[in-house]
DNA sequence: TGCAATTCGGACCTGAATGGTCCGGATTGC
DNA sequence: GCAATCCGGACCATTCAGGTCCGAATTGCA
C-alpha cells in the first residue's frame, strides 16, 4: 500500500506535542503518552529512536526529560522517516545491489526505480513536520506551488 | 521503511516483457515466466491482477495468452502501484476516518498526511512504465552510482 | 462433437517484519 | 543514599505480504 509504519506517525504525533514545550522545559515520556493518548512503552520506543537519530535530546535523571534540538520547521518529513522506517527504498533492486536478483540481464527496470525514489525523496523533503502540524490548510495547488518533484 | 511490494516490481518486469510482443500476438502466463526469470504462479498471479485493473487482457483457451491494452507510455506507474498495493495511503489517518483513532482530538496531525500523499501521488504520475523501461538503461557501474535520475 | 490447452478465480499456507512490551543498567537531582 | 528518569537491548505476538495450489470456465483443434 505504500504506506509507512505507524510508528513515524507516532513520532510526528510525538513531535508535535514535543514543540508545546520547548521553552528550556523538557517533557517526560509518560507525561507525552498521556498528552498523545499513546501507550508509555510506544512512546518511550518512538522517543528512543528520534533520539538517535538527533531529532530529539534526552535529559537523564530526575526532572529529566525530551526537547527537540531543532524547532520543527526545520525539520523536513523524509528526516523523520528515514529515522523511524529506514533509507526510502522503493523495491530491493536498489542501491545497485548485484548478486540477489537472479534475472539481472533480463530485468528490463534495472536501476530505473531510482528515478522514483528521488522523486519520492523530494516530495518528503519539501516538506516539514512544522507543515503537518502548522496551520491550517497551507496547501493551495500543488502544480503552481513549490515544484516539489521535477516530474521533468 | 516506504516500500512498495515486490509484486509491484514484478509488475512492472512483466509488463515490460509484455511489451515486447504487443502486435497482435500474445504471450502466455508460462512464456513470460520462463522470459522474467520468476516462478510461474507468481507472474500469474501478477497477470491476474493487470487483468483485473484492466491494464492486460487475457484470452483463454487454447493459444491464449496475454497482451497489453495500451501502450506503456500511456501507463502512468501511479496506475500500477495501485492495481498491485492498493491506493496510496501512508497513515490510516487518511480519507477523514473517524473513530479509528482513539485520540482524534489530541492528534495535531489528523488529515495532515493528505499533503503528503497528494504529494507522492503527483511524482508517481508523472512517471510512466515506459519511462521506467525506456532509453539506454545504463547501469554501468554501481560503485561511481551515476546520477540516472538528473538530480539537476 | 470431444479433447486438450489455457486462462480465470478463489482459497490456502508459510514466513517475515512490524508493533508493542518488558527488564536491567546508567545517570541525575533532591 | 534514594527516587525518578532515560538508555539500550532483547523478547514475543500479531498481522500481512509472498507464494502455491486446485477446480472451473473458455476456446481452438482434431
Amino acid at each position: 500500500m505504500l504506506r509507512l509504519s505507524k510508528l513515524t506517525d507516532y513520532a510526528v504525533v510525538v513531535l508535535t506535542r514535543l514543540d508545546d514545550a520547548t521553552e528550556g522545559s523538557v517533557l517526560t515520556a509518560p507525561g507525552l503518552a498521556q498528552a498523545t493518548g499513546l501507550a508509555e512503552p510506544t512512546v518511550a520506543k518512538v522517543l528512543k529512536i528520534l533520539a538517535h537519530a538527533g531529532l530529539v535530546e534526552g535529559r537523564r535523571g530526575a526532572l529529566g526529560g525530551y526537547r527537540l534540538t531543532r524547532p520543527l520547521a526545520d525539520v523536513p518529513l523524509i528526516e523523520v522517516i528515514t529515522a523511524m522506517d529506514g533509507p526510502i527504498a522503493l523495491t530491493a533492486c536498489v542501491d545497485n545491489s548485484f548478486g540477489v536478483c537472479e534475472t539481472e540481464d533480463s530485468c528490463p527496470v534495472r536501476g530505473r526505480w531510482d528515478r522514483v525514489n528521488e522523486a519520492i525523496r523530494r516530495a518528503l523533503t519539501g516538506i516539514s513536520i512544522a507543515d503537518l502540524a502548522g496551520p491550517p490548510a497551507v496547501v493551495p495547488h500543488p502544480e503552481t506551488a513549490s515544484p516539489i518533484f521535477a516530474a521533468e
